[in-house]
DNA sequence: GATTAGCACTCGCCATAGTAGAGTGCTAAC
DNA sequence: GTTAGCACTCTACTATGGCGAGTGCTAATC
């Protein structure tokens, strides 16, 4: 059967989706015609179910239940066929309002983000922070502690601010560590991290390498330092929502979802693959993750001054509000974006 | 019925409780005569449980099951009874070894011990992080990123470094952050973070007050600053190992549970509660938070150099392997407080 | 007098069977 | 092309009855 659906087999899936994803129980054809006022007999619906059903557009958990979307049925719905809830002004203005208070601190900004995420949602959030690698180094200075111990404190645009300790074998006077951040400061000014990483640092290394050892060893801490990803974490919040799913009311269902949730490396590599995406809909098996085979995530990238650092999104059943949750996400990422980068316009190197 | 057990009774209360940890099975008389070589019959064994039972040690789940150790029997096992599986070297080395490599970062360190001791008990950790208001201030740093925005750092020696960004109304010169510094410095050195808000730093503030209004408004904004809870964070891992006792089968027990893990601030009484003491078993009704009421948690503060800083712990079910937990979280605590004080020594100030 | 064997009794667990309800596919009529 | 009617299918729910584990009590034994 070819994937052109005819008017009335559109709205048929259109409403039985709908109906699925409110009720959470397969939908036959007489509580459609009873529930929708579509002009057609229950025995009409029958016929047109079983045509989506042979499409792929919808399945049966067994034979005399109603019918239930497919991924496909699901995506068809996401891509053209469901009416999306838009966002009101107050809603967006109430948004604004409780992140706005936040805008001091970069990681209560983000945790905010994704407490509104989960209350707005009811579903559980991820966000992943801002991405290290790519933030645009400001500033370094490197603090004397004790006489061999060095604190080097790294700015960066994202308003990020990375902490390292350094012992050195000698001692060190403040003044070496001044000319130094003199230095480095100079070198680094507007480069990212990872152009940093990836070489200039070893060239400025080599450069000093001749001028004194100590300079030689602090860079090379100071590089180990920067290739740590402490800061890049992966938020999660509200995990308990997913338990109010009816989908995952069975504990064999729950667990491999909740182990997911606690590693931070398969949630970090799930996001960062929606990076480069302005606004993305995976459902059930597009997740590549094979706990989320039952789920779908709705996410989207924000951004510092125009630059994509980072990604929010929203985990639920493939059965999600995809019509209520893409306009809070998406918006919701528009407002992280127009705060961070008012934090960044604000100090302005 | 008087609380004082004879020996037989206490014997098999013991036997009594370790069964049943390690079955999470109500256990009868008959298990008890076959299972453990008491010399007795499975008759004298009732009546003894009978008479535990009235004692208040002994629980029937329905009238014709085996018995269940109460609260009260639980507390008597673990303060009388239990044999502490003492902890071999090589574990203790283990865990040293374990530990050993994050310890430049008070971060990962603590995030390191979460695991260990997941790994160890297969139940969840809470940890409690190092409380900032009793950290000792070592250092603060006064940096200018832009004309009018200053990076505060201050360092305390339990190895945080906590970070605000302060904006102010006029430019301020690289100068002028320098003598400040070096004032705050002076003034602050040796105080707990605590003193230092509850008056010290009013103090100072009104002794400059007439000298410079700057200085006036950037003081308020590290007092400010300072009252800020974000870095005295809770720590929770292996949140889904609950999952895996028999008792938490249930949803309706284990989404209370699961909440309880997802609140900061309910943990954070939680485990604060315990910071006095040295270590501590808490079971059942013993903690105040409703949601616990069916478990236990195992706690034990750790120190840097001598001062209370944390507490580290472990939850579980009321059936909670105690003599195999506690020497564990005891342990553990020993060597954070010992790799924390050693950073702390590494770097006198 | 303490211990134990014997026995009737209780109760949760589990498998089985039977039923109600929802929904389907097919056929024939409209 | 649409619809009414009907036989059929399958799940979910409920009731039933037996099984097993364990108890408490009584009477016999050490």
């Amino acid at each position: 059967m070819a994937s052109k659906l005819d008017e009335r087999k559109k709205r048929i899936l259109k409403v039985v989706t709908d109906d699925y994803i409110s009720s959470a129980e397969p939908v036959g054809s007489r509580t459609i015609a009873r529930r929708y006022d579509l002009g057609l007999s229950p025995a009409t619906i029958r016929n047109e179910m079983a045509d989506l059903e042979e499409g792929g557009f919808l399945e049966q958990p067994h034979t005399s239940a109603g019918r239930v979307p497919s991924e496909r049925g699901y995506r068809y719905y996401v891509d053209a066929l469901m009416a999306v809830r838009q966002i009101t002004d107050p809603e967006l203005k109430s948004i604004y309002r409780e992140l706005e208070n936040y805008h001091q601190e970069i990681e209560s900004l983000i945790h905010q983000t994704s407490k509104i995420l989960v209350q707005m949602t009811q579903y559980p959030s991820l966000i992943l922070g801002p991405q290290v690698q790519t933030a645009i180094f400001r500033h370094i200075q490197l603090v004397k502690l004790s006489p061999n111990t060095v604190l080097v404190v790294i700015v960066t645009d994202t308003g990020y601010v990375e902490n390292k300790m350094i012992e050195l074998e000698r001692e060190v006077s403040t003044e070496e560590l001044d000319r130094l951040s003199v230095l480095l400061n100079e070198k680094l000014r507007g480069l990212s991290l990872s152009d940093i990483r990836s070489g200039l640092l070893n060239e400025i290394n080599s450069q000093l390498l001749f001028h004194d050892r100590f300079f030689n060893e602090a860079i090379q801490l100071l590089l180990n330092a920067m290739a740590s990803k402490s800061k890049e974490r992966v938020f999660v919040d509200g995990a308990t929502k997913i338990l109010e799913q009816p989908e995952f009311d069975d504990l064999k269902k729950f667990k491999p979802l909740m182990n997911l949730l606690e590693e931070e490396t398969r949630l970090y590599k799930l996001l960062s693959e929606n990076l480069d995406r302005k606004a993305r809909v995976k459902i059930g098996h597009e997740n590549q993750e094979t706990a989320m085979q039952d789920c779908s995530v709705v996410t989207a990238s924000y951004e510092i001054a125009g630059r994509t650092v980072g990604v929010i999104g929203v985990l639920g059943p493939t059965r999600m509000e995809y019509s209520k949750v893409l306009p809070i996400v998406e918006n919701t990422a528009a407002i992280l974006s127009e705060l961070l980068t008012q934090m960044n316009k604000r100090r302005p190197r």
